[in-house]
DNA sequence: CAGTGGTCTAGACCACGTA
DNA sequence: ACGTGGTCTAGACCACTGT
């Protein structure tokens, strides 16, 4: 019973991050380890308020958001509960497209367009959340794939999240591979459109005007802020985005 | 000044619904009728405290879950913001087109084109693995979101899986949620790509044809058998595709 | 500086599900 | 009846922003 709630003995609420967070993550770990197991009942809040010496307030924002994410499922006048099968599909993956090309048996080589300093412009500053006058890192680069364009990726990243971006070779280092192994985001979000390509980027992808592409929009998290805003360029012709995974309450509805 | 704050006069206390809801509704209407415009500064916390009589915790949690779920901005010793955002379908749920424009505070409606069996074209057979000879449910038909045409759907339906697929009035609820309904899928597959609509996708969706389309494929299993093979087309311009999630240990590199 | 949102508290009342 | 989560209040302190 104890060895359920020892493990938010890390909780510090002197901490810079948020308490909420914290016992989020906690959460999220012992999903993660196996060592809370689909279908175990959670504490109640109220143990956890007699436990964690919070308000109850602030347990309930935890639990509240961890049920918007899936991993635990709650009823009114039961309690909490383990949700099962987590989500995995290549289309919610975050994937490095250098080991996605070789992965495939051919060979990943890139291009650095720019790698600059440069004023957040207004758009990508709400996106990622910044006030507008804000400086930014910003990243153009091409992914070739046996010499054959197949990614233009145009990023901006945050420099209080990433103060050191703007140093990296990326031509050693995908930004995707650098900025995994400084962080794990806790969050992301991936919006995909379609578009015509501008003259620069068909030039860029090798590609003929009349053809459309694939735009994939990534977004990470890492403590309630936003790291980096990243748009990805596919031609249409040559690329497609899919999954295919087992079901789960979550995704119905 | 007043004017903003008149639209929350419904706003009732002894409603069943939760008072956060409410206010989350009033604030998606005001953007939906375009009463509110992208960039606009919303009123303050403590404006809506004092306008609304209830407590901030309240109207503090009204605008977070917007911002979680895109519709406004908020700049920490700034302000919040309607975003220009535009909404967007989900990449990795299941997803009746009729709610998911309704929660965008629009009306949903749609039109039957047609509703028939047809002799399974070899590539679809295929991809519902199904013999050639295969007779099949066929329902093509166009979804509006406030009279603008928004999705064109074009769904194969198994017979031996769902045999009254073909006598249900889909002017009244949509395939999707009849599905739904008969039916919890154990697995699915989604597939995007981009493509040029052809004349009669143009016309359908009241589209320009220099326009590019986004199309997600769909398929969902039950018990191992293809219930269903679903071609939805948007328009590029007016529509996305997304999702916003928590990470797991899945999900990276 | 004044205004804003981010978070937290210590209570409270209610509706729900199980028993 | 009891324990559970769902919601709400009326305060509070702090960090951030633009002037």
């Amino acid at each position: 019973m104890n060895a359920i709630l020892d493990s938010f003995d890390n909780i510090d609420k002197a901490a810079p991050e948020p308490i909420y967070q914290q016992i989020k993550q906690t959460i999220k770990h012992n999903i993660a380890n196996g060592d809370w197991i689909a279908g175990q009942k959670l504490p109640s809040e109220n143990d956890l308020v007699v436990a964690l010496e919070v308000s109850r307030m602030t347990i309930n924002r935890a639990l509240r958001e961890l049920t918007q994410e899936g991993l635990i499922n709650r009823v009114h006048g039961l309690g909490s509960f383990v949700a099962d099968t987590p989500r995995h599909a290549s289309l919610i993956e975050l994937q490095d497209i250098a080991l996605e090309i070789e992965q495939g048996g051919k060979r990943h080589s890139s291009r650095v367009l720019s790698l600059t300093r440069v004023d957040a412009p207004p758009e990508v500053a709400a996106k990622m959340e910044l006030s507008v006058a804000e400086r930014l890192y910003y990243l153009r680069a091409v992914h070739y794939q046996d010499d054959l364009p197949i990614q233009l990726e145009s990023r901006y990243v945050n420099p209080r999240v990433v103060p050191d971006f703007i140093h990296q070779d990326f031509a050693l280092i995908t930004s995707t591979a650098y900025l995994l192994q400084q962080f794990r985001p806790d969050e992301m979000e991936h919006i995909v459109h379609a578009m015509l390509p501008d003259a620069q980027t068909c030039k860029q992808l090798q590609m003929e005007g009349d053809a459309p592409c694939l735009q994939l929009t990534r977004r990470t998290w890492k403590n309630n802020r936003v790291v980096t805003h990243v748009t990805l360029t596919y031609p249409g012709e040559r690329y497609h985005l899919g999954a295919r995974y087992a079901t789960n309450e979550y995704q119905l509805r």
